[in-house]
DNA sequence: ATTCCTGTATTACGGTACTAATACACGCAG
DNA sequence: CTGCGTGTATTAGTACCGTAATACAGGAAT
């Protein structure tokens, strides 16, 4: 079993798709320090993609600081990695520039919030 | 002196920062129900753009339910066109949504918002 | 040294997104 | 009706993006 998995309708491209998801993994601690990512051509078996597709997602992962390479090993989880508040700073600052163009107030935007929260929890409770 | 202003390096295409643009200026009363937008030809020779482009804006921006068409007239602001709190609720539910994917509390989203609110005072109070 | 494993530079190809050129349908004003 | 104003369907071209095929550079293991 990959510790990925790819939505192939979702219309994400799958290098980024793979990003998001290592991320993800590494800002949720169930990637740490040091781990050992699954090999290239490991992942591109798995999943059915070509390995340079592999490579351009771990390749993006390392510009980004989130893992580093380990010659002739592969590639590891970087040492200041991500994480969780980190990880959603670029979100957050989306959602604050947006709001900001349209002169809402700092309450509102926690409203929105607090709706958008309720909102997703209908749904995905396990 | 044209309402738009295209940022050609932005790398968003133009079509889409029309409707960016127009949706922020309901939302921001700047533009009111009733009011007409310039025509598609005004526009598109003030941008020096093609007459198409700022047509598919405007067709978007009605399948959103934003402006409205008159016959013969052009485009005007509908009735129940945005307000403030429906034009960022996209970014709202981004946001939540990478942060439960990433496990973060409640109230971790409110502090990443509010830090990120603070960051973005510091630039632009006038 | 040999073999096997890392990741990747290069190149090519397919598809799609964006923009533009042209021509059209239709309402309004005279 | 004529002329000018709407928006737009159609078509085409261009650029870019995502993916793959291939071949390569180099460390690890033995």
């Amino acid at each position: 079993m990959s510790m990925y998995s790819l939505s192939s309708a979702s219309g994400t491209p799958i290098y980024r798709q793979l990003v998001d998801q290592t991320s993800q993994l590494v800002a949720s601690g169930r990637l740490g320090v040091g781990d050992l990512l699954p090999s290239v051509r490991t992942v591109a078996a798995e999943l059915g993609v070509n390995p340079m597709t592999v490579s351009k997602a771990y390749s993006l992962l390392e510009r980004e600081g989130v893992v580093a390479r380990r010659r002739g090993m592969g590639m590891v989880v970087a040492e200041n990695s991500l994480d969780a508040a980190d990880a959603i700073r670029p979100q957050a600052d989306a959602l604050v520039s947006a709001a900001r163009r349209l002169r809402l107030t700092r309450k509102g935007v926690a409203d929105a919030v607090d709706t958008a929260w309720e909102r997703h929890e209908q749904v995905d409770m396990p």
